[in-house]
DNA sequence: GAGTTTTCTTGACTCTTTCAAGATTACGGA
DNA sequence: TCCGTAATCTTGAAAGAGTCAAGAAAACTC
């Protein structure tokens, strides 16, 4: 099945109607992960030159909703989203230059998942971003 | 040692200058944890009625460079501070009403710094944000 | 106490994101 | 295939958090 296919049967499957500007942001948080709201505007432009900077917000705030996507947003920076979803992975982020690679959690499937002390909280997601230095600003800085 | 008397030496072992508008900002910290820029901005003019939002907003960011408070960012959320740093604990976030507690993670004492696959990176901090809901949301939903 | 440097005040401004109203489009059923 | 309804998109404005810049004031050094 062509990417299209894919990505309207996922909109069908959310029980969300299938639009160009929504095929066009699956398609460009594909091929962009990491990428944050402007740069994807930019790419879903590619494909839909008229497209509302709206709809794409709204696309994304909609995806995001029905789980199709995923936000990330550390501390300090705008909003960006990727595709790879429920599988609990987390990121790390480079201090330097801001970059933003997926890592699997060392400890296992739900990671750090058992807070020590709860507070009677019911918690359902565990949200682990590792900071530190990529290689490439590890090198520029030797 | 009066509380006062501790924020400047904090500074001052910090190497920055004592002044009135980082002494409240210290003050506003510690006494409301988990608090939004606003709410301290609030805060400290209740010591400083003078006080501008710029001396807060510049007092919040060097405090927390110095390592004096620590910033934390839950998406979807504005910027909030804690006076608790060096201890590498976490934060339990509400989905409901949005109230931050402390949590010590279970794992130990760096918890989950190890992720998996580093891709190259030096990684130096993990930030771990539980989600959930919490007893008072849990209650009024029930 | 004087000089130097940092910090604060003031006010405007940027950037990201949201709101609102009307036009358009997608989908279910005839 | 066409219609009606409801969701979605376009357009334009605006809110909110945070930053920039220039001059005034305060803190520290000697």
């Amino acid at each position: 099945m062509s990417s299209i296919g894919r990505y309207e049967q996922m909109l069908r499957e959310a029980e969300l109607r299938v639009t160009r500007p929504r095929l066009a942001v699956l398609e460009a948080v594909h091929r962009h992960p990491h990428a944050d709201t402007d740069s994807l505007l930019n790419a879903v432009r590619g494909d839909l030159p008229e497209v509302s900077h709206q709809a794409v917000y709204d696309s994304l705030n909609t995806l995001t909703a029905a789980g199709l996507l995923r936000r990330i947003q550390p501390r300090g920076t705008v909003a960006r989203y990727e595709s790879r979803v429920g599988d609990n992975h987390h990121h790390v982020v480079c201090r330097g230059c801001g970059v933003i690679a997926d890592v699997d959690c060392a400890v296992g499937h739900t990671p750090c998942l058992t807070a020590a002390d709860d507070h009677g909280f019911v918690i359902d997601e565990a949200e682990v971003i590792y900071w530190g230095t990529c290689p490439t600003c590890s090198m520029a800085r030797a």
